[in-house]
DNA sequence: CGGGCCTTTGACTGGTTTCAACTTCTGTGG
DNA sequence: CCACAGAAGTTGAAACCAGTCAAAGGCCCG
């Protein structure tokens, strides 16, 4: 148990046996059914999730309706609202499992007390952090100066499991486009 | 001298006056003329900037030769390309000067040192890391969701600021948009 | 005062969305 | 295990919005 979550903190940080005996106790596992929510629009965030085993995505819902896909999470990923969480207002996201999954939930508190008391902990966060702001300003450029095309090239070689597990109209929601324009687009691309 | 800074840190964090004092030994300002770069597309970025007076903004030019600005920065502001700085790859973006500024710079060197020897400031970037993370999430949300106009009325009362001091063409671009396309919006605004 | 940059405006083009119909796939219950 | 309903993906046609190109006007800076 755990397996997953305590190698990809290895690969930051050096935990002692101590120090993992201790980070265990802050935390519960938790499994999630295909399409069963984790969070839903109005609730408030109160915990991140570490994906062990799964598939969740986080998304808005506009006001025509309308799904946007803000993140994806497979094995190793961490997700959750971290807007909702940070200021406890009522969260506009959902987030949901796409597969059957099984996650480590940290609540907001544990995630306070363990950076308190191991400081490491709060190292590999701001790494953590690091990594997805540096991703997160990728996403933006690509969003405003690649063709419709190059994203989803762009998509398949950076995170060619994604693709191949999640439906496309959510690899369509999540590139800013229609399922209908991204179904276009790959048929050009067989094309050559 | 470095007021500002020192005013951003301890909204965050408290120093004493021994941690103020070391932390000054690792701090080069620095002056920028209006369109002087910071950092070039090739360069390696060595440092992070703070902006104690003035604005400037990190781009990109794609293959058609245009640009894509990736961030602005006024007072109280950060920049960097932090992902050249963690891999030590040559810099894709530039980051220039809108306006004379002053700069309090830091070299990945000191900033690691900082953040070892004054642990409190690993917190402070954490969690300015944190609320930057927030931020591109919610931008390429709406990038996503909002209209042309939403877009642009979304930027002026988040940051009215930017709106006034940086030239029409550059929030075009930030905005995902062409100068033209900004433009006509604007007008149909004015007609409400 | 002049030149260049920025913004605006117009006409045209092209890519994406929208709406609708049809096909294919999937999972759920009989 | 099969059948069937609903979801997902594909395709077509029409409408629309933003992009492009070109030109003119305005404004700031040297």
């Amino acid at each position: 148990m755990y397996e997953l979550f305590f190698s990809r903190i290895a690969e930051k940080i050096e935990l002692t046996e101590e120090e993992k005996a201790l980070f265990i106790t802050y935390l519960t596992p938790k499994k999630l059914r295909r399409k069963q929510y984790l969070l839903q629009e109005g609730d408030v965030c109160k915990s991140v999730a570490f994906v062990e085993k799964g598939a969740l995505r986080s998304y808005t819902i506009d006001n025509k309706g309308t799904e946007h896909i803000i993140q994806f999470a497979l094995e190793g990923w961490w997700i959750s609202d971290m807007y909702s969480m940070l200021t406890g207002e009522p969260s506009n996201q959902n987030i949901d499992a796409i597969e059957d999954s099984e996650l480590v939930i940290i609540s907001r508190n544990a995630q306070e007390e363990l950076m308190e008391r191991i400081p490491k902990y709060e190292r590999y966060n701001r790494l953590l952090l690091q990594n997805a702001y540096i991703a997160a300003q990728r996403r933006i450029n690509y969003m405003a100066s690649l063709t419709t095309e190059e994203k989803y090239t762009k998509l398949v070689s950076t995170y060619p499991d994604i693709v191949q597990r999640v439906p496309q109209h959510m690899i369509a929601s999540y590139l800013g486009l229609t399922p209908e324009t991204l179904s276009r687009a790959r048929k050009q691309m067989t094309r050559k």
